[in-house]
DNA sequence: GCAAAATAGTTTAAGGTTAAAAGAAATTGC
DNA sequence: GCAATTTCTTTTAACCTTAAACTATTTTGC
Protein backbone atom coordinates (compact mmCIF):
# COMPACT_ATOMS: atom_id res chain seq x y z
CA UNK A 1 0.00 0.00 0.00
CA UNK A 2 2.63 2.25 0.80
CA UNK A 3 4.36 1.39 -2.08
CA UNK A 4 2.52 2.58 -5.59
CA UNK A 5 3.66 0.18 -8.44
CA UNK A 6 0.72 -3.10 -7.56
CA UNK A 7 3.91 -4.73 -6.52
CA UNK A 8 3.94 -7.48 -9.68
CA UNK A 9 5.69 -10.10 -8.95
CA UNK A 10 5.93 -10.05 -5.25
CA UNK A 11 4.50 -13.15 -3.05
CA UNK A 12 2.61 -12.23 -0.26
CA UNK A 13 3.14 -14.94 2.88
CA UNK A 14 1.28 -16.64 4.69
CA UNK A 15 0.90 -13.71 7.86
CA UNK A 16 -1.83 -12.66 5.14
CA UNK A 17 -3.05 -15.81 4.02
CA UNK A 18 -5.58 -16.67 6.42
CA UNK A 19 -7.61 -13.22 7.12
CA UNK A 20 -10.35 -13.30 9.88
CA UNK A 21 -10.92 -9.79 10.38
CA UNK A 22 -8.36 -7.59 11.18
CA UNK A 23 -10.17 -6.22 14.51
CA UNK A 24 -9.57 -9.98 15.65
CA UNK A 25 -6.23 -8.53 17.34
CA UNK A 26 -5.47 -11.95 19.26
CA UNK A 27 -1.84 -11.88 20.08
CA UNK A 28 -1.95 -15.58 19.27
CA UNK A 29 -3.19 -15.28 15.78
CA UNK A 30 -0.36 -13.12 15.15
CA UNK A 31 1.95 -15.25 16.85
CA UNK A 32 1.08 -18.45 14.51
CA UNK A 33 1.35 -17.16 11.07
CA UNK A 34 3.90 -15.58 11.33
CA UNK A 35 5.55 -18.85 12.91
CA UNK A 36 3.77 -20.19 9.90
CA UNK A 37 5.28 -17.97 7.53
CA UNK A 38 8.85 -18.26 8.63
CA UNK A 39 8.55 -22.41 8.80
CA UNK A 40 7.19 -21.78 4.99
CA UNK A 41 9.68 -19.60 4.18
CA UNK A 42 12.84 -21.58 5.13
CA UNK A 43 11.16 -25.12 4.06
CA UNK A 44 10.39 -24.13 0.88
CA UNK A 45 13.92 -22.81 0.10
CA UNK A 46 15.53 -26.41 1.85
CA UNK A 47 13.20 -27.97 -0.60
CA UNK A 48 14.28 -26.03 -3.76
CA UNK A 49 18.06 -26.30 -2.98
CA UNK A 50 17.37 -29.97 -2.30
CA UNK A 51 15.61 -30.42 -5.88
CA UNK A 52 17.96 -28.25 -7.69
CA UNK A 53 21.56 -29.71 -5.90
CA UNK A 54 20.25 -33.44 -5.24
CA UNK A 55 17.75 -33.43 -7.51
CA UNK A 56 15.50 -34.90 -4.80
CA UNK A 57 13.21 -34.04 -2.16
CA UNK A 58 12.68 -33.12 1.44
CA UNK A 59 10.24 -36.13 2.59
CA UNK A 60 13.06 -38.62 0.68
CA UNK A 61 15.59 -36.52 2.64
CA UNK A 62 13.89 -36.86 5.92
CA UNK A 63 13.31 -40.64 5.53
CA UNK A 64 17.12 -41.31 4.74
CA UNK A 65 17.94 -39.31 7.89
CA UNK A 66 16.39 -41.75 9.91
CA UNK A 67 17.70 -44.98 8.35
CA UNK A 68 21.05 -43.08 8.88
CA UNK A 69 20.53 -43.41 12.83
CA UNK A 70 19.43 -46.88 12.70
CA UNK A 71 22.61 -48.82 11.18
CA UNK A 72 20.88 -52.03 11.54
CA UNK A 73 17.74 -51.28 9.87
CA UNK A 74 14.16 -49.87 10.80
CA UNK A 75 10.52 -51.67 10.44
CA UNK A 76 8.13 -49.19 7.98
CA UNK A 77 5.81 -49.21 10.92
CA UNK A 78 8.99 -47.49 13.39
CA UNK A 79 9.69 -45.52 10.38
CA UNK A 80 6.64 -44.10 9.81
CA UNK A 81 6.23 -43.17 13.49
CA UNK A 82 9.42 -41.53 13.68
CA UNK A 83 8.48 -39.58 10.45
CA UNK A 84 4.93 -38.76 11.59
CA UNK A 85 3.30 -39.72 8.50
CA UNK A 86 0.87 -42.68 7.50
CA UNK A 87 2.10 -46.27 6.64
CA UNK A 88 0.70 -45.58 3.58
CA UNK A 89 2.97 -42.81 2.78
CA UNK A 90 6.02 -44.80 3.98
CA UNK A 91 5.15 -47.51 1.60
CA UNK A 92 5.43 -44.79 -1.86
CA UNK A 93 8.74 -43.34 -0.17
CA UNK A 94 10.69 -46.42 0.74
CA UNK A 95 9.41 -47.63 -2.93
CA UNK A 96 11.15 -44.79 -4.85
CA UNK A 97 14.11 -44.75 -2.47
CA UNK A 98 14.68 -48.62 -3.59
CA UNK A 99 14.10 -47.66 -7.00
CA UNK A 100 16.97 -45.82 -7.23
CA UNK A 101 19.23 -48.10 -4.97
CA UNK A 102 19.70 -45.37 -2.28
CA UNK A 103 18.04 -48.05 0.78
CA UNK A 104 17.32 -51.63 0.43
CA UNK A 105 14.63 -53.63 2.03
CA UNK A 106 13.66 -56.89 3.70
CA UNK A 107 11.09 -59.00 4.93
CA UNK A 108 11.36 -59.65 8.41
CA UNK A 109 12.74 -63.57 9.29
CA UNK A 110 10.76 -63.75 11.92
CA UNK A 111 7.63 -61.82 11.25
CA UNK A 112 6.84 -62.39 7.96
CA UNK A 113 4.60 -59.03 8.50
CA UNK A 114 7.67 -57.24 8.57
CA UNK A 115 10.09 -55.47 6.70
CA UNK A 116 13.41 -54.02 7.54
CA UNK A 117 14.96 -50.90 5.66
CA UNK A 118 18.23 -49.64 5.87
CA UNK A 119 20.37 -47.18 3.81
CA UNK A 120 22.79 -49.13 0.74
CA UNK A 121 26.34 -47.94 0.82
CA UNK A 122 25.63 -45.50 -1.74
CA UNK A 123 22.71 -44.33 0.05
CA UNK A 124 24.95 -43.94 2.90
CA UNK A 125 27.33 -41.83 0.96
CA UNK A 126 25.06 -39.62 -1.16
CA UNK A 127 22.99 -38.87 2.75
CA UNK A 128 26.06 -37.61 4.08
CA UNK A 129 27.07 -35.14 1.46
CA UNK A 130 23.23 -33.91 1.39
CA UNK A 131 23.65 -33.17 5.08
CA UNK A 132 25.96 -31.68 5.06
CA UNK A 133 24.76 -29.22 2.08
CA UNK A 134 21.21 -28.94 4.57
CA UNK A 135 23.26 -27.64 7.80
CA UNK A 136 25.19 -25.19 5.85
CA UNK A 137 21.99 -23.87 4.17
CA UNK A 138 19.84 -23.75 7.40
CA UNK A 139 22.79 -22.10 9.06
CA UNK A 140 23.06 -19.65 5.95
CA UNK A 141 19.38 -18.58 6.05
CA UNK A 142 19.59 -18.09 9.68
CA UNK A 143 22.46 -15.77 9.73
CA UNK A 144 21.25 -12.79 10.15
CA UNK A 145 19.85 -13.58 13.31
CA UNK A 146 22.29 -13.37 16.16
CA UNK A 147 23.20 -16.43 17.64
CA UNK A 148 22.15 -15.22 21.38
CA UNK A 149 18.57 -14.09 19.94
CA UNK A 150 18.49 -17.76 18.08
CA UNK A 151 19.07 -19.66 21.44
CA UNK A 152 16.35 -17.35 23.38
CA UNK A 153 14.01 -18.56 20.40
CA UNK A 154 14.73 -21.99 20.62
CA UNK A 155 14.00 -21.88 24.31
CA UNK A 156 10.49 -20.03 24.04
CA UNK A 157 9.81 -22.05 20.96
CA UNK A 158 10.00 -25.00 23.02
CA UNK A 159 7.68 -23.82 26.13
CA UNK A 160 5.24 -22.92 22.98
CA UNK A 161 5.63 -27.11 22.07
CA UNK A 162 4.78 -27.94 25.33
CA UNK A 163 2.30 -25.31 25.28
CA UNK A 164 0.48 -27.08 21.88
CA UNK A 165 1.23 -30.79 22.85
CA UNK A 166 -0.42 -30.64 26.23
CA UNK A 167 -3.47 -28.71 24.10
CA UNK A 168 -3.54 -31.59 21.65
CA UNK A 169 -3.09 -35.10 23.38
CA UNK A 170 -5.40 -36.50 25.49
CA UNK A 171 -4.23 -34.90 28.76
CA UNK A 172 -3.16 -38.54 29.65
CA UNK A 173 0.24 -39.59 31.02
CA UNK A 174 1.61 -41.40 28.50
CA UNK A 175 1.53 -37.94 26.69
CA UNK A 176 3.46 -35.43 30.05
CA UNK A 177 6.09 -38.67 30.10
CA UNK A 178 7.02 -38.20 26.51
CA UNK A 179 7.07 -34.70 26.86
CA UNK A 180 8.79 -34.21 30.30
CA UNK A 181 11.21 -37.06 30.06
CA UNK A 182 12.33 -37.83 26.62
CA UNK A 183 11.85 -33.77 25.85
CA UNK A 184 14.15 -32.73 23.38
CA UNK A 185 15.92 -36.63 22.02
CA UNK A 186 12.40 -38.12 20.98
CA UNK A 187 9.88 -35.74 21.96
CA UNK B 1 15.51 -44.11 26.11
CA UNK B 2 14.95 -42.90 29.59
CA UNK B 3 12.12 -44.60 29.32
CA UNK B 4 11.89 -48.36 29.60
CA UNK B 5 9.10 -48.93 28.04
CA UNK B 6 9.60 -49.23 23.66
CA UNK B 7 7.27 -46.40 23.42
CA UNK B 8 4.46 -48.53 21.29
CA UNK B 9 2.54 -45.63 19.55
CA UNK B 10 4.27 -42.71 20.29
CA UNK B 11 4.64 -40.45 16.74
CA UNK B 12 8.58 -38.72 16.79
CA UNK B 13 8.60 -35.47 16.10
CA UNK B 14 10.34 -33.26 13.15
CA UNK B 15 13.49 -32.16 15.75
CA UNK B 16 14.33 -35.89 15.24
CA UNK B 17 14.11 -36.12 11.81
CA UNK B 18 16.63 -34.87 10.13
CA UNK B 19 19.64 -36.31 11.36
CA UNK B 20 22.60 -35.25 10.51
CA UNK B 21 25.26 -36.51 13.05
CA UNK B 22 24.83 -35.40 16.70
CA UNK B 23 27.95 -33.99 16.89
CA UNK B 24 26.55 -31.05 14.86
CA UNK B 25 25.91 -28.82 17.40
CA UNK B 26 24.56 -25.85 15.12
CA UNK B 27 22.36 -23.90 16.55
CA UNK B 28 20.58 -22.93 13.28
CA UNK B 29 19.80 -26.56 12.70
CA UNK B 30 18.32 -27.06 16.52
CA UNK B 31 16.22 -24.02 16.09
CA UNK B 32 15.12 -24.83 12.64
CA UNK B 33 13.93 -28.15 13.64
CA UNK B 34 12.04 -26.89 16.56
CA UNK B 35 10.55 -24.15 14.82
CA UNK B 36 9.54 -26.96 11.92
CA UNK B 37 8.06 -29.16 14.73
CA UNK B 38 6.23 -26.27 16.37
CA UNK B 39 4.76 -25.22 12.95
CA UNK B 40 4.10 -28.54 12.16
CA UNK B 41 2.04 -29.93 15.11
CA UNK B 42 0.15 -26.92 15.13
CA UNK B 43 -0.83 -27.07 11.53
CA UNK B 44 -1.29 -30.53 11.42
CA UNK B 45 -4.33 -30.26 14.31
CA UNK B 46 -6.18 -27.00 12.18
CA UNK B 47 -5.93 -29.18 9.16
CA UNK B 48 -7.73 -32.04 11.58
CA UNK B 49 -10.40 -30.02 13.25
CA UNK B 50 -10.85 -28.27 9.77
CA UNK B 51 -11.53 -31.68 8.59
CA UNK B 52 -13.96 -32.90 11.36
CA UNK B 53 -15.84 -30.07 12.06
CA UNK B 54 -16.08 -28.04 8.86
CA UNK B 55 -15.22 -31.06 6.51
CA UNK B 56 -12.60 -28.83 4.49
CA UNK B 57 -8.96 -28.20 4.09
CA UNK B 58 -6.39 -25.57 5.18
CA UNK B 59 -6.06 -24.55 1.03
CA UNK B 60 -9.21 -24.14 0.93
CA UNK B 61 -9.69 -22.27 3.97
CA UNK B 62 -6.29 -20.42 2.82
CA UNK B 63 -8.49 -19.73 -0.36
CA UNK B 64 -11.33 -18.39 0.72
CA UNK B 65 -9.87 -16.25 3.64
CA UNK B 66 -7.85 -14.03 0.72
CA UNK B 67 -11.52 -13.77 -1.33
CA UNK B 68 -12.97 -12.60 2.37
CA UNK B 69 -10.55 -9.49 2.04
CA UNK B 70 -11.41 -8.86 -1.58
CA UNK B 71 -15.25 -8.38 -1.48
CA UNK B 72 -15.09 -7.13 -5.17
CA UNK B 73 -13.29 -10.27 -6.34
CA UNK B 74 -9.66 -10.95 -7.17
CA UNK B 75 -7.95 -12.63 -10.23
CA UNK B 76 -6.76 -15.52 -10.22
CA UNK B 77 -3.17 -15.00 -10.88
CA UNK B 78 -3.52 -12.85 -8.01
CA UNK B 79 -4.75 -15.34 -5.79
CA UNK B 80 -2.04 -17.43 -6.67
CA UNK B 81 0.49 -14.73 -5.81
CA UNK B 82 -1.24 -14.02 -2.45
CA UNK B 83 -1.44 -17.66 -1.31
CA UNK B 84 2.39 -18.41 -2.58
CA UNK B 85 1.44 -21.61 -4.61
CA UNK B 86 1.27 -22.07 -8.19
CA UNK B 87 -1.50 -21.12 -10.72
CA UNK B 88 -2.17 -24.69 -11.58
CA UNK B 89 -2.97 -25.15 -7.70
CA UNK B 90 -5.27 -22.64 -7.63
CA UNK B 91 -7.07 -23.67 -11.13
CA UNK B 92 -7.89 -26.87 -9.22
CA UNK B 93 -9.39 -25.39 -5.83
CA UNK B 94 -11.11 -22.85 -7.41
CA UNK B 95 -12.81 -25.43 -9.32
CA UNK B 96 -13.17 -27.70 -6.10
CA UNK B 97 -14.89 -24.48 -4.26
CA UNK B 98 -17.08 -23.72 -7.12
CA UNK B 99 -18.43 -26.96 -7.21
CA UNK B 100 -19.44 -26.81 -3.61
CA UNK B 101 -20.99 -23.55 -4.03
CA UNK B 102 -18.95 -21.19 -2.06
CA UNK B 103 -16.78 -19.28 -4.41
CA UNK B 104 -18.43 -18.33 -7.56
CA UNK B 105 -16.26 -17.98 -10.84
CA UNK B 106 -16.72 -14.87 -13.74
CA UNK B 107 -14.58 -14.50 -17.19
CA UNK B 108 -13.42 -10.89 -16.89
CA UNK B 109 -15.19 -8.40 -19.49
CA UNK B 110 -12.11 -6.10 -19.94
CA UNK B 111 -9.38 -9.38 -20.88
CA UNK B 112 -11.07 -12.25 -21.93
CA UNK B 113 -7.96 -14.22 -20.50
CA UNK B 114 -8.90 -13.28 -16.83
CA UNK B 115 -11.00 -14.90 -14.15
CA UNK B 116 -12.36 -12.81 -11.53
CA UNK B 117 -13.56 -15.17 -8.20
CA UNK B 118 -15.55 -14.14 -5.07
CA UNK B 119 -17.31 -15.78 -1.90
CA UNK B 120 -20.90 -16.66 -2.95
CA UNK B 121 -23.26 -15.17 0.14
CA UNK B 122 -23.71 -18.89 1.36
CA UNK B 123 -19.62 -19.14 1.09
CA UNK B 124 -19.22 -15.80 3.13
CA UNK B 125 -21.10 -16.80 5.97
CA UNK B 126 -19.44 -20.49 6.04
CA UNK B 127 -16.11 -18.43 6.05
CA UNK B 128 -17.13 -16.94 9.00
CA UNK B 129 -17.63 -19.52 11.09
CA UNK B 130 -14.54 -21.35 10.09
CA UNK B 131 -12.61 -17.82 10.72
CA UNK B 132 -14.20 -17.82 14.43
CA UNK B 133 -13.15 -21.59 14.81
CA UNK B 134 -10.04 -21.06 13.92
CA UNK B 135 -9.07 -18.15 15.57
CA UNK B 136 -10.39 -20.22 19.08
CA UNK B 137 -8.67 -23.21 18.15
CA UNK B 138 -5.33 -21.45 17.53
CA UNK B 139 -5.67 -19.19 20.95
CA UNK B 140 -6.63 -22.89 22.19
CA UNK B 141 -3.39 -24.46 21.05
CA UNK B 142 -1.20 -21.29 22.36
CA UNK B 143 -2.80 -20.81 25.72
CA UNK B 144 -0.22 -22.63 27.83
CA UNK B 145 2.45 -19.71 26.65
CA UNK B 146 2.22 -16.67 28.27
CA UNK B 147 1.08 -13.46 26.64
CA UNK B 148 4.56 -11.90 27.12
CA UNK B 149 6.37 -14.75 25.71
CA UNK B 150 3.57 -14.77 23.07
CA UNK B 151 5.19 -11.36 22.08
CA UNK B 152 8.47 -11.74 22.51
CA UNK B 153 8.55 -15.01 20.43
CA UNK B 154 6.26 -12.96 17.62
CA UNK B 155 8.83 -10.09 17.52
CA UNK B 156 12.15 -12.39 17.56
CA UNK B 157 10.52 -14.16 14.78
CA UNK B 158 10.00 -11.24 12.44
CA UNK B 159 13.95 -10.59 12.62
CA UNK B 160 13.94 -14.75 11.57
CA UNK B 161 11.79 -13.79 8.97
CA UNK B 162 14.18 -10.57 7.79
CA UNK B 163 17.07 -13.05 7.98
CA UNK B 164 15.60 -15.77 5.80
CA UNK B 165 14.14 -13.00 3.28
CA UNK B 166 17.39 -11.56 3.17
CA UNK B 167 19.45 -14.80 3.02
CA UNK B 168 16.75 -15.76 -0.60
CA UNK B 169 15.97 -12.99 -1.74
CA UNK B 170 18.78 -12.16 -4.80
CA UNK B 171 19.45 -9.00 -2.19
CA UNK B 172 17.68 -6.62 -5.31
CA UNK B 173 16.06 -3.53 -4.19
CA UNK B 174 12.47 -4.89 -4.96
CA UNK B 175 12.97 -7.66 -1.72
CA UNK B 176 14.22 -5.15 0.19
CA UNK B 177 11.71 -2.36 -0.21
CA UNK B 178 9.34 -5.36 -0.13
CA UNK B 179 10.17 -6.27 3.12
CA UNK B 180 10.48 -2.95 5.18
CA UNK B 181 8.45 -0.83 3.43
CA UNK B 182 5.18 -3.45 3.01
CA UNK B 183 6.80 -5.36 6.47
CA UNK B 184 3.54 -6.54 8.05
CA UNK B 185 0.86 -5.59 5.74
CA UNK B 186 1.99 -7.56 2.59
CA UNK B 187 5.70 -8.86 2.62
C1' DG C 1 -1.56 -3.28 -39.04
C1' DC C 2 0.85 -7.19 -37.58
C1' DA C 3 4.51 -10.22 -36.02
C1' DA C 4 6.73 -10.96 -31.69
C1' DA C 5 6.58 -10.89 -26.93
C1' DA C 6 4.24 -10.85 -22.72
C1' DT C 7 0.41 -12.27 -19.81
C1' DA C 8 -3.64 -15.22 -17.73
C1' DG C 9 -5.03 -19.67 -17.09
C1' DT C 10 -5.26 -24.66 -17.91
C1' DT C 11 -3.36 -29.17 -18.56
C1' DT C 12 -0.18 -32.81 -17.69
C1' DA C 13 2.99 -35.79 -15.39
C1' DA C 14 4.95 -36.78 -11.24
C1' DG C 15 5.07 -36.91 -6.51
C1' DG C 16 3.53 -36.26 -1.52
C1' DT C 17 -0.28 -36.96 1.72
C1' DT C 18 -4.11 -39.03 4.18
C1' DA C 19 -8.05 -41.99 5.84
C1' DA C 20 -10.25 -46.04 5.19
C1' DA C 21 -10.51 -50.64 3.57
C1' DA C 22 -8.26 -54.84 2.81
C1' DG C 23 -4.65 -58.58 3.05
C1' DA C 24 -1.49 -61.35 5.47
C1' DA C 25 0.73 -63.02 9.49
C1' DA C 26 1.20 -63.46 14.41
C1' DT C 27 -0.94 -63.49 19.19
C1' DT C 28 -4.30 -64.28 22.48
C1' DG C 29 -7.88 -66.51 25.07
C1' DC C 30 -10.14 -69.87 25.84
C1' DG D 1 -5.92 -76.22 18.65
C1' DC D 2 -8.22 -72.57 16.82
C1' DA D 3 -11.34 -68.61 16.43
C1' DA D 4 -11.04 -63.84 17.45
C1' DT D 5 -8.17 -60.13 17.73
C1' DT D 6 -4.26 -57.50 16.96
C1' DT D 7 -0.39 -56.03 14.30
C1' DC D 8 2.27 -54.82 9.95
C1' DT D 9 1.81 -53.41 5.60
C1' DT D 10 -0.30 -52.35 1.08
C1' DT D 11 -4.00 -50.60 -1.72
C1' DT D 12 -7.34 -47.21 -3.02
C1' DA D 13 -9.56 -42.90 -3.76
C1' DA D 14 -9.16 -38.28 -3.11
C1' DC D 15 -6.75 -34.21 -2.57
C1' DC D 16 -2.76 -30.93 -2.60
C1' DT D 17 1.34 -29.46 -5.01
C1' DT D 18 4.65 -28.25 -8.50
C1' DA D 19 7.23 -27.47 -12.93
C1' DA D 20 6.80 -27.49 -17.59
C1' DA D 21 4.23 -27.45 -21.69
C1' DC D 22 0.36 -25.53 -23.83
C1' DT D 23 -3.75 -22.38 -25.20
C1' DA D 24 -5.81 -18.12 -25.65
C1' DT D 25 -5.63 -13.27 -25.44
C1' DT D 26 -3.58 -8.83 -25.08
C1' DT D 27 0.40 -5.64 -25.67
C1' DT D 28 4.34 -3.95 -27.81
C1' DG D 29 7.49 -2.45 -31.37
C1' DC D 30 8.00 -1.36 -35.57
Amino acid sequence: MSVTRPSPREPVDAESKVGEDLSNHRVELRLWLRLLTCANLIEAEIRRRLRETFDTTLPRFDLMAQLERAPDGILLGELSRRMMVSNGNVTGLVERLVQEGLIERQVSERDRRAALVRLTARGAETFAAMARAHSDWVAELLAGLPIEDQKALWSRLGDLKLSVRGAISPGGPDGVLTDTIEAETKP
